[in-house]
DNA sequence: TGTACATCAGTGAACGCGCGTTCACTGATGTAC
DNA sequence: TGTACATCAGTGAACGCGCGTTCACTGATGTAC
């Protein structure tokens, strides 16, 4: 059986949801240094006071919103790092995948872009600590891939986190696109895949 | 003989510089979109109503900031893709290169990498635009080297575009270690070649 | 060179406004017996 | 099941403050003659 809240945790849970939610969707159009609690509070119809109730402060929210974001991400950047086929189906795969993605969490990719080198400084760390632990789980899943037979920890470290950048940058390239026509979008695919072919090239013949 | 500015216009243009300076001294900090005209003003130490004789607003103001960080910086990058040498000679100038440039002008990077993705329309378009400048000043440079002879139109743009990437990416990299101990500066250093190698190798065996 | 007038960078007072935060509160939900 | 008390998510008034923008101004610099 599963554990069901009191009404009082789920109404609050249902407050804070929305609160994040609100606050997502306010972030489109700046940054989060200058969203205001108030501003939250507005869209949610609540007190200004409530947001005292769920979060410190905008800044915590934002990392709140971070997890949010990428906290989900994990088991899906496995799957497009370990799945199989040769290189060039794989990349195909991995960028349809990040397309998709995108396309249903359009908000939540622009925030992690906006604010990975935003003005907030514990929400940037937050955003580090979840690339990092993104470029470990690539990395270890490279590592099982025969053609990194033998390749030194700091190179797999390195190809590692070449393709999580890859994947953001590909992700932000979508997000520009999104309200283009599907011509355009299919430009920034084949982009995508080819500087993935050309990585993953470099990778085949790192070790001549 | 040189145009000599009248004393009423130097002293302007000194007024200027300084609201640029200061501005971007306070965006260490915090984002463009939560940047108020009254701290920038305060920091010089001139009255609020001063800044509009130059300045429609702080996206305005942004825009000359992105103008006086890249635009300068054409040569440079020029210089750098098209320096003699055989690859692995070439990388280490240019990471050199870039990790004197974020020494030396270390708030304008930080700048650059915040606002790319910022909350501040204008500004990430006068970024944009100046970055699509550098790669296609990249692709024709590329398309001097022997080893692109062949290559298709869009291959070549996609190469220059993923070493301009790179270039803001190691930039970024250099800017989180700068007050790091030089050996950390040294691994950064060392991480950014190695992705610049993968790299190079990949372009080499593109064809193949 | 001197004079009379025009220009305009920077001033300072004033405005209405929305901000973050505090506080004591209310009333529905939860708990102990 | 019913009662008495505790908890606590959300309220609403109040605060002091800094914001962007307007306006008429001043006085040094520039220009025409």
């Amino acid at each position: 059986m599963s554990h069901t809240l009191g009404v009082r945790q789920a109404q609050k849970q249902r407050t804070r949801q929305a609160l994040l939610d609100a606050a997502l969707g306010l972030l489109e159009e700046q940054s989060l240094s200058s969203l205001g609690l108030r501003e939250v509070t507005r869209t949610v119809g609540v007190a200004p006071t409530a947001f005292y109730r769920h979060f410190r402060s905008t800044a915590d929210l934002g990392v709140a919103l971070v997890e949010e974001a990428l906290g989900s991400l994990h088991p899906t950047i496995r799957t497009i790092v370990a799945t199989a086929g040769d290189d060039d189906e794989r990349i195909d795969r991995a960028v349809e995948l990040i397309a998709s993605h995108v396309a249903a969490h359009p908000a939540h990719i622009r925030f992690i872009a906006r604010e990975r080198h935003g003005g907030v400084q514990p929400v940037r760390e937050a955003i580090r600590s979840q690339l990092d632990l993104f470029a470990d789980e690539v990395r270890t899943e490279l590592a099982k891939d025969p053609v990194s037979a033998g390749w030194r920890e700091e190179d797999l470290a390195m190809l590692a986190r070449l393709y999580v950048d890859q994947m953001l940058s590909a992700a932000s390239a979508f997000l520009e696109v999104l309200p283009a026509p599907a011509a355009e979008r299919r430009r920034t695919a084949e982009q995508a895949v080819r500087r993935l072919r050309l990585i993953s090239i470099g990778r085949r013949h790192w070790q001549d």
